[in-house]
DNA sequence: TGTTGATTGACAGTATACTGACGATCTAGG
DNA sequence: CCTAGATCGTCAGTATACTGTCAATCAACA
């Protein structure tokens, strides 16, 4: 049989492209978090960011980074503008003087509380179109899709092994 | 029966959260595509702007911005940049002076034909990890989700119609 | 103990993204 | 023809992202 001639270069190849379909579909995803939760003036990294220390209180921004998967350069400026916000304080670690600790203030906890319903509507506003099953099978599919190509993003998610010097003092 | 309790602030639901998927396969995807293509200088965006540009010689910045769904401001950069790289030249339209047309230069052209193995490279590792029906019921349901969702985006796509102004001189 | 190597936060530089605004220009309607 | 509204490219401002580098600091080892 004949081998498969080059595919044309027309711009229908790319959207099928599975790295278009990424990019467009992450758009979307912010453009309707931003919508939900234009009220309380949090960008989706800064969320995220939050919940992180929220459950992790006293981490390091390194940690941080580690623990939602964001560049750690990134991360400072993200860091800055939350405590700007007087969402988090950061307090410097008296056994390490290179790392400062974070933590949420009073109003960080709160904005978390109150935003929570907003966002749960943009995760389900994102699926909504699609029926419930196809939901449940994009995102099992997607959810291993992720973990599996885990080690291919630049800063790999390490929700375990990142905290294991936290905490364990004795 | 009991209404469901509210969901604990933690950081387990952000890594379940649709957005939170989006957003890390799309950095997975960047890093991959970059990896494969790092002997070319180019970018997800810059690529398809380019085959964009092939497919629709003689298009203007905000006809192109609605072909790929890329921002108008943003694609004024990538345009610039692919300009200074002597991938593109930018023709003043005669009949409308406030539009510039897009045209593929001999090296733009070139480079394309000699990325296209790389991008799709790319393309395919964004998948490996799963079974090759795994692959095709993502992208079904990416497509039919980002489809359904066009609207929600700050740039819907508009594939057909954007070009309807376009070489349709008589 | 003293030096090497790793880690931390910070920074500079580049590239997407989105918001909102602007002048130049075109189009439609009167 | 002339003005009201739309469109085009551009720009300023903000926020992610990633690369690479740096000084300060820490840990480990000879």
């Amino acid at each position: 049989m004949p081998s498969k001639p080059p595919a044309p270069i027309t711009i229908d190849a790319v959207y099928a492209a599975p790295g278009y379909l990424f990019r467009r579909m992450q758009q979307i995803a912010v453009s309707i978090f931003m919508e939900e939760c234009k009220a309380f003036d949090l960008t989706p990294v800064q969320y995220a960011a939050l919940i992180a220390i929220h459950t992790h209180p006293g981490i390091d921004a390194t940690r941080l980074s580690a623990v939602i998967a964001f560049d750690r350069s990134t991360l400072g400026s993200v860091i800055e503008r939350l405590q700007a916000k007087d969402y988090i304080e950061r307090k410097p670690a008296p056994e390490d003087k290179r790392i400062k600790l974070l933590y949420l203030t009073r109003s960080g906890a709160a904005i978390l509380r109150e935003i929570i319903p907003a966002v749960e509507r943009a995760q389900a506003r994102m699926l909504e179109p699609l029926k419930p099953a196809d939901r449940k099978t994009l995102m099992g599919l997607l959810s291993q899709l992720v973990d599996l190509n885990n080690e291919a993003s630049r800063v790999p998610l390490r929700a375990e092994d990142a905290l294991e010097h936290l905490g364990k003092t004795g």
